[in-house]
DNA sequence: GAATGTGAATTTATTCACAGCA
DNA sequence: TGCTGTGAATAAATTCACATTC
């Protein structure tokens, strides 16, 4: 691929990144230098070739003959997934997940800046969570207008989950977690991803009860 | 498809059924007693066929012509599921994530029964966590010898994933929800789904840097 | 020789389009 | 007529396989 090429990149590709990224800074914390997508594979359980074309949609990392050097593809990687730089992250709903995740210290660490909480309840607004205090729900026009708001999660119940994300939708948001077990819809330059514990469990329920003999039930 | 054959099920599908599930169950708690799969595509912003296809795979359910009927499909995709079974559920990690999930509410009403919560620490081993008290993850293993576990999720840290995986896959647990942000292995007969903020958060990252004019950043 | 980068082949998933049935 | 169930067509993702470069 030539340089300044920008192909469609695979949406299931990113989440691979994100993958390698912390595998190589596990390697580079280990003093690792090199590595070649054959390692890299064997390392996470993946095809090698997958691995290159993943990066192909980038750019060219690697040399022919001798691998990646670490470093440098840690820094592609971290570009190309624009964690070079800060995001304003914003929690709307202060309930039992709500705080859980504002307390959740890897944020920061990866260039996600909590600067806001917002809740309906009058119980708990006002409350520290750690990096402030929650804000009243009606405020949240008002902050999104005064300080730039890149990425929301959304840990309200499900019967306000849409209506949540259509306010944040207008208030100028473009990226929100959902937490909430309900499919919500924005415009398509808004990315929502689902966050669904619920969804998971099913998943594996419906796993547990494929391989199991028929019949078979808790006591 | 004839009753009884059981194609293989696409893995994509079984998060789907989850959502059609809880869109009928919302029907149904409002009194609709039948749904054309094009009605139920516009409600979820879906492909019509794709819904029909994905119960195909688990038979024929509705009536060409008229639909399928909210009650009779609600208890096929419940069986479908497993979650005509009540499963043995285990935490293992008392940290803010994992306590947070322990008192998440959602559990039982589905049909998942949290039974134990596993940790290490002292200072969290017999606090309350909402249905029982924290065990010393010494106890693991007898534990699950004991009482039937059905499904384990995993909320150590990272360093901690992987040894925790081994022992709960040797204690012949065959269902695993994984918080931690690393990529754990399994024998192939247990079901391994990653449940990974951060992972989310760069996938957020990424569309908000690929949608942004080149150069812009944080304040 | 060794490992990348990438077209081609394959596999998997989605959507179309229509025969068949109520 | 209306809508399901599904084969055929299309699209997307993965893997192969090899020419290319170090």
């Amino acid at each position: 691929m030539r340089d300044g090429d920008k192909r469609h990149v695979p949406s299931v590709t990113v989440p691979r990144l994100a993958l390698y990224l912390r595998k190589l800074r596990e390697l580079r914390a280990g003093g690792v230098e090199r590595v070649s997508s054959k390692d890299l594979a064997a390392m996470i359980d993946l095809n090698a070739a997958q691995i290159r074309k993943d990066f192909s949609y980038f750019g060219e990392f690697g040399t022919r003959g001798v691998g990646y050097a670490v470093p440098r593809l840690i820094a592609e990687i971290t570009r190309s997934l624009g964690l070079d730089h800060t995001w304003n992250v914003i929690i709307v709903g202060a309930g039992l997940l709500g705080t859980a995740l504002a307390r959740y210290r890897g944020f920061a660490e990866q260039g996600f800046k909590l600067t806001g909480m917002f809740d309906s309840s009058a119980t708990v607004i006002g409350a520290d969570f750690g990096s402030g205090r929650v804000r009243p729900i009606e405020g949240l026009e008002e902050f999104c207008a005064e300080t730039r708001v890149d990425i929301a999660l959304v840990t309200v119940p499900v019967a306000e989950a849409q209506a949540t994300v259509d306010r944040l939708v207008a208030a100028g948001v473009r990226a929100i977690l959902n937490f909430a077990p309900v499919k919500v819809v924005a415009p398509k330059d808004v990315t929502v991803r689902p966050v669904d514990l619920s969804s998971e469990l099913m998943f594996l329920s419906f796993c547990l009860a494929e391989s199991a003999p028929e019949g078979e039930s808790a006591p």
